[in-house]
DNA sequence: TATGGATTGGAATTATTATTTCATATTACC
DNA sequence: GGTAATATGAAATAATAATTCCAATCCATA
């Protein structure tokens, strides 16, 4: 008997699915049921699964073992495994997945660790977001002629990204990362009606510090999101954002960064548009 | 009798800790261990949670009816409407944050809306990995002389944090961005000894399309991250992954792309680094 | 320290639920 | 179109689990 029976929920979906074109109407009725309602799965009854699913008892417990269970229940623990899992604490599981990618426990540990520190990132910022900063921020930023994006190395991402959606939403703008080392030139046409998002985590990229410092002296007023009062960064800003990104083999979560960046971005969009319509008016 | 009966998670709790000192011993214990541990009693059986409790069965009966239950089964349906709940919500959740945004509900509900999209995404991602596509990935870039890497516009972000990392991790990387329009030659110097990370998502920039093209009829292999199976990339490329990102007020998230992403290039970076030991011993 | 009330343990009972069985229907193949 | 194999429905049965009950124990109070 080669029928090695699905101990994971992915694995049994990843059954279920190549085996779909096989099974028999009644089975491939509630094989699509389960997929799609797994929850119910994991709580009902075998009766009230098969009426939900317009089938008899038997045909679930027929659709167990073609998968290789014994039986109904067994099936079930599958589904209500899944759930416990999903459950546990993101703050448990990042340390779990640590450990177990230390161990050398395959590649898959790698990347659920980069999910579950992403997830751990979003939920503390989702908490901490100070919203009084948040509107000093968009105020700063929708009243600027041009908007400066300032971010090295690991913040980079995030400042080209933010780039991106300001120029989609016509919103006049300018990445300071000329690899032709132009930055000086460019910082020097920042006036104080201009502003300034800047990015930057420990250890800051000296070059990012340091033109934060000269376009500040320029009185060009500076957001600034980084991770601790102490940094550099927040003694030049008008207004700044801590933000504390869980990290994993090495590289630090980017989530919770990107998530604040596109909300000023879309944020300040809108401000600029009701403004205008305002004016108009 | 005034004697309310908790119809969800978050009240019960609340009476058990209101009553906790008016409580005899062993319903105390009991008690205890359901606000210890919730998705037991949500799963488990009378007996089965009892005898973790160290009561008996009757015990948690008694339990279940001093707060006004009629029995534990009643109980037991309020611990598994909170898992329920857990994992429904965030689609929910998403889907009434975009309303709320719609209807110009100030900015706070504009992050909301961003921290959710990112969630969900990563929920989405986690269960949906094909792992041997995961493993594929990895040998195959792993054995690349070099790692080009080719993402356009929105998509640009995660290929500037994939060349990061993977100078950090000391493998010889190339993006393929010159604004200076010499990507055509950057793209001729790539032979099948090497590999590429190829980004995109629809609306497909045509540029990274094309090159895409090109560069697979020289023999390079393509890993691809994109939307669809319909994507013009996957019919280019060795491996593909699909990742369905949530989108907030016409942004897409980011999170499970970059979550995926950082877990190949660290990945590849511990495949290459086990091989040379190898080699070495 | 005796007494009544509350609490607890453990087994008996009842209810619920999974599983099996068998008759019937459907499908695929000759 | 007939026949065997397969699939399905429905009810009977077996298993499992919740609940109840009663005796034993504990605890507070007089």
């Amino acid at each position: 008997m080669d029928e090695r029976v699905p101990r994971d929920f992915e694995t049994l979906r990843a059954t279920i699915l190549e085996r779909r074109q096989s099974l028999p109407k009644r089975i491939a009725q509630i094989a699509a049921y389960a997929l799609d309602n797994p929850d119910d799965i994991a709580f009902g009854t075998a009766a009230s699964i098969a009426a939900s699913a317009g089938v008899q008892p038997s045909t679930l417990i027929r659709f167990a073992q073609q998968l290789g269970f014994d039986g109904f229940t067994s099936l079930q623990l599958v589904f209500r495994e899944r759930l416990r899992e999903r459950n546990s604490s993101y703050d448990e599981r990042l340390a779990a997945l640590r450990a177990k990618a230390e161990e050398g426990a395959g590649h898959r540990a790698i990347f659920d660790g980069f999910v579950a520190a992403a997830s751990t990132s979003l939920n503390d910022i989702s908490g901490r977001l100070n919203e009084d900063h948040f509107e000093d921020a968009i105020a700063l930023l929708a009243k600027a002629e041009t908007i400066y994006v300032l971010a090295k190395r690991r913040s980079y991402p995030v400042a080209s990204y933010i780039a991106y959606a300001l120029g989609k939403l016509k919103i006049r703008n300018q990445l300071i990362e000329s690899a032709a080392g132009l930055n000086a030139e460019m910082i020097g046409f920042a006036s104080p009606r201009d502003a300034v998002i800047a990015i930057s985590f420990s250890p800051y990229a000296p070059a990012a510090i340091e033109e934060a410092r000269v376009i500040s002296e320029q009185g060009v007023p500076i957001v600034a999101i980084t991770d601790s009062s102490f940094s550099p960064l927040a003694q030049f800003a008008k207004v700044w954002f801590e933000v504390a990104e869980a990290d994993f083999a090495g590289f630090r979560s980017l989530s919770a960064t990107m998530a604040l960046a596109m909300a000023l971005t879309v944020a300040v969009g809108e401000k600029r548009s009701d403004s205008s319509r305002k004016r108009k008016a």
